[in-house]
DNA sequence: CCTTGACCTTTCCGTTACGTCAAGGTGTAT
DNA sequence: ATACACCTTGACGTAACGGAAAGGTCAAGG
């Protein structure tokens, strides 16, 4: 099927001079020039197109995408389980906005107010891209460790401030539980210093504590390689140390 | 709580140069000019802020934007509502485009082939937006019949061509009606005729055609108050004429 | 006390992805 | 033969900022 410029326009529900512009940036070229000079666009056009459109409903910018389908990898297929991946992504961030909506609201109708955090939940769409660039070891690379905690700290929506105080406290919590660790006891007052700092360092992430939630955390620290590294690497054995001391922690303040 | 320019931009995920050109537009003032001439935000601002961003996630322009929250009939609940429709709409079409990518998938491994139409399903973005204004009788006066047409034909997702052999098709059909009624038989050869431009005209609509279906749908055509009044309007009793037509015509190409 | 460094200011030019004329050629249905 | 709906190439306009220049402000640390 072949298809004049309107014709292909119509189709894909896109303008003219939408066309013609691809043609003059390279974009998208017709197949041929009829004898009238009129733009002729066939079926690979037609496809070539629809992915266009697919990586332009995305956000990614012309330029871009003339980079990706003309690379000699391109692979379709591939490119089409990104896109998925993508509007997965952004089908999930709709679902917060309307989220926020509800409890926005809610507010509204005299409910329980929003933290000034909780009213830009959301929104962060470019912040989650960028997440999403950086994502993997492969991202520290090339963009150095600065970029991935700049995104991690967005994706936590948090303000600078808030991102200083968390970094001052877990720098405090690892220092006191290395010289915790020094005494021995979990028991100690450091060792129970070093409990409550982190019940502290929770409520960044949190929404509420409780005693239970928090010993069980504990465990989980000795339990789960990936948190027992973390720890270990303070100093061997922190985590068994820091699960201890919370344990006693907890059960201490429960009477 | 008050924010500098950065703590509020941090805080709702956008730049500081955003912030400055809505403060240029007058968009969003800031509360306060402070002795060194920085921009000071409180929590109306904040609040307001929220309210734009919705708008601007939706596509609102920045100047439409200005317009409605500075009108003093606005309402915010009312305008969360508005949202909450619009990012369901959205998330409808994101969902189609999700079909789209499964089909395009299916059809790269062999599966089925997918027309040039369905190819671009999904991304009529724009003209879902118009067929959102045009909703409702009122839109017929504020923009025309045209407008309301164009929408309509967009969304059946038509090219020019189609559409014009659609109209072309159902005037047909009606004048083919009229004269078949005068000769007061369904069964006659203009009677049969209708029929089978009925059909011809349904193809436009239905994926697949079955007589039993066909059949079905004429017995609609006098049970349901709209149908009945459309066709009616051609000439009274046109719909039990064009029921029965159809049924005589089913029957017969059954055996 | 003085210097850093992270803030803040205004001004101005640049960019992306087209929309919108303008001025003219083409194709075909009546 | 004349509409009328197409097509062409310029060329200018636009929205919503990004980014750089040139400079003022302020809290923290040596």
């Amino acid at each position: 099927m072949e298809y004049t410029i309107k014709g292909l326009a119509d189709l894909a529900g896109v303008s003219t001079r939408t066309l013609r512009y691809y043609d003059e940036i390279g974009l998208l070229k017709p197949k041929r020039i009829n004898e009238a000079g009129y733009r002729i666009y066939g079926p690979d056009e037609v496809d070539t197109l629809q992915q266009i459109l697919f990586y332009r409903e995305l956000g990614v910018s012309l330029d871009e995408i003339k980079r990706i389908i003309t690379d000699p990898d391109f692979n379709p297929e591939q490119a089409l389980l990104d896109h998925r991946e993508k509007l997965r992504a952004r089908k999930a961030q709709i679902e917060l906005l309307l989220e926020n909506i509800e409890k926005t609201l809610n507010q509204l109708k005299g409910g329980k107010p929003m933290t000034d955090q909780e009213k830009f939940a959301g929104f962060k769409k470019k912040l989650v891209e960028d997440n999403e660039k950086a994502y993997g070891a492969e991202a520290r690379k090339r963009w150095g460790d600065d970029a991935v905690d700049e995104s991690n700290k967005k994706l936590l929506n948090m303000t600078e401030e808030q991102y200083q105080e968390l970094e001052k406290l877990t720098a405090e919590l690892n220092e006191t539980l290395k010289k915790a660790m020094e005494t021995g006891d979990p028991a100690s007052p450091l060792g129970q210093k070093t409990a409550a700092l982190h019940k502290e360092w929770l409520t960044f992430f949190w929404k509420e504590y409780s005693k239970e939630a928090h010993a069980g955390l504990a465990k989980m620290y000795v339990a789960d390689e990936r948190f027992k590294a973390y720890y270990d690497k303070i100093q061997d054995g922190a985590a068994e140390f820091l699960r201890d001391a919370i344990h006693i922690y907890t059960d201490k303040t429960n009477e």
